[in-house]
DNA sequence: GTGAAAGCGCTAACAC
DNA sequence: GTGTTAGCGCTTTCAC
């Protein structure tokens, strides 16, 4: 920096202020500086901003990335938004208990960050207090039924898993099972969601509700299914937790040679392969990952740049897709 | 660390020493200082160690993440190597021009990572000075074809291509098209590959040559099939670039009734989700992603540690998974 | 609107 | 094996 000061003639401080509050820097002074820093490519040191600014203009997104469940999508939102602005995403993963959520976040607390987001974390009551102190803004991503600590934006996992088994019965299907994944806040409220349809319905029964175990959702899908018409033939649909676990139902009933929508229907969720497509292979519930990562980024954005909290809780639309594997 | 120290009843640069080299700290002041760490809830500060010790710890994955052309499990081994190391790992999406790769790389070099690993980048000799220049340890990670700046990991994707399609033309496959993405060297070793099966077998076809646009590759898969039996109805066959859009062939051939793998065969490629199934819906070309991942991590780290250059390229085999998808 | 001085929290280099 | 000194490259504070 002292190099480009050097070059165009002024002191260190007016080229930091020409870089990061240009408006406080004659216009004059401010083009000559920018020309300097092209000039030699000169490229900010993080370190030393970091440490002397006391914050890392870093945004840590914090979340369950190793389960797939559509994390990919929620972060191409969120780095999409900071994309014109001078904060970076630094993303890691976290396990779904307490002792390594509230290592995490201690680890990224002692880091000084811009905001945090979170995605299915902090749901630990114990590891509440440890986010009042954080003193940047957080946002909680994905749904919407908690209060949120800070900010908070998803949708409604519960009524949307309600209106997906919704759509399974008004297709006819009698007997439908679950077939779930995870402990984490979605998870339970689609779960919950299931159960409010089918009780309402009269067609509750808890045998129907399978946990997927850890490891290759399509493997489990084609699992599940195997093991459906084995012991439980008179089951005639299932809702996925997401469109991996439904599309190996989907490859393990072809290869019994079941007939999907017909004798079977499945549904997913997440649907984000499946929203644009004239028509969709798979039913699904849609969920808006990329405007929900958007949505949270921009929360953050507009508080570092604004110094208030737009809003405390964002609740975001779902949809139901009407695919092919649930049409009869 | 001062407070440490302090209670520590030792200097800072002590406790500095116990964190980071504990071997060279007596036993017992080791064990003092970190109790009292413990006791404190003491961490340290990654900016002032970045702006110190000039480097900041952290290595940069630089890859096309948006392609999610298997992008996700390598990224999980390259993590995984990193968990037990105080390394830690920052993602950055890249682009696949010359001018945005030198820009982040630029970006990256001023941050002065402990290394980097790329995917896919690095490709454009304009940018391999600065490359050079780096300082710091560099894995080029997915293709053995190309000399690596510093150090390689990867597969040889042109004969993994050509045993795929070899593998189409034993079951019986005559017309085989190819449905190819992206420009990036592994698409065109996967595209080489193509040729030169056919061309040995006398039935390589340029039209049959596919790009797919960007945008979802379901859905580009579904059109593809469409396309194909309007315009092609000799084609009998189809190798794809990745999995999604092999599934979207599959279930766009589903749609319009065409038998698969009777009539029609399919293989995709990367084959993580179907590489552990008793019975593989999709025939693929496995590629051992998370494995290249770990093993590039591991390359940086041996580097790091042991202060040599472990490997200068490192090749790992592929796996031809024989699905359902031309089971004939 | 611009600059001088001080210091962010840690580690490299060297001394003991 | 432990401590002292100096400084990493930037921003804050305050003065002009």
């Amino acid at each position: 920096m002292s190099d480009v000061a050097r070059l165009a003639g002024v002191s260190p401080i007016t080229v930091s202020r020409a870089l990061r509050e240009p408006h406080k820097v004659s216009d004059k002074l401010r083009e000559t500086i920018l020309e300097v820093v092209e000039e030699i490519g000169y490229v900010p040191n993080f370190a030393a901003r970091a440490l002397a600014s006391r914050h890392s203009g870093i945004v840590a997104v914090l979340a369950p990335i190793m389960d797939m469940s559509g994390f990919f999508h929620a972060a191409r939102g969120v780095e999409e938004r900071f994309l014109t602005s001078d904060v970076s995403t630094q993303f890691a993963n976290i396990g779904l208990n307490a002792a390594e959520e509230a290592k995490l976040l201690r680890l990224f607390v002692a880091q000084n960050p811009a905001g945090i987001i979170l995605e299915s974390v902090a749901e630990f009551p114990v590891n509440k207090p440890l986010i009042a102190e954080l003193g940047c803004p957080v946002v909680q991503m994905m749904d919407t039924s908690i209060e949120p600590l800070d900010m908070g934006v998803g949708i409604r996992n519960r009524a949307a898993a309600t209106a997906a088994v919704e759509h399974l019965l008004e297709q006819g299907y009698e007997r439908i099972a679950l077939l779930g994944g995870g402990k984490d806040i979605r998870s339970r409220r689609r779960f919950e969601g299931y159960r409010d349809a089918l009780l309402r319905a009269g067609r509750y029964d808890p045998a129907y509700v399978f946990e997927s175990e850890s490891g290759n959702p399509m493997e489990q899908g084609v699992k599940l299914i195997h093991n459906l018409k084995r012991r439980m033939p008179e089951v005639d649909a299932v809702f996925c937790h997401n469109d991996r676990l439904a599309m190996g139902v989907y490859f393990g009933a072809q290869q019994m040679g079941i007939r999907v929508p017909e004798e079977f229907g499945i549904c997913g969720y997440n649907g984000v392969d499946f929203a644009e497509m004239e028509e969709s292979p798979l039913t699904s519930v849609y969920v808006p990952l990329y405007e929900i990562g958007f949505k949270a980024a921009d929360m953050i954005m507009r508080y570092l740049t604004e110094g208030v909290r737009p809003e405390t809780a964002v609740e975001l639309p779902f949809e139901i897709i009407k695919g092919n594997s649930t049409r009869r």
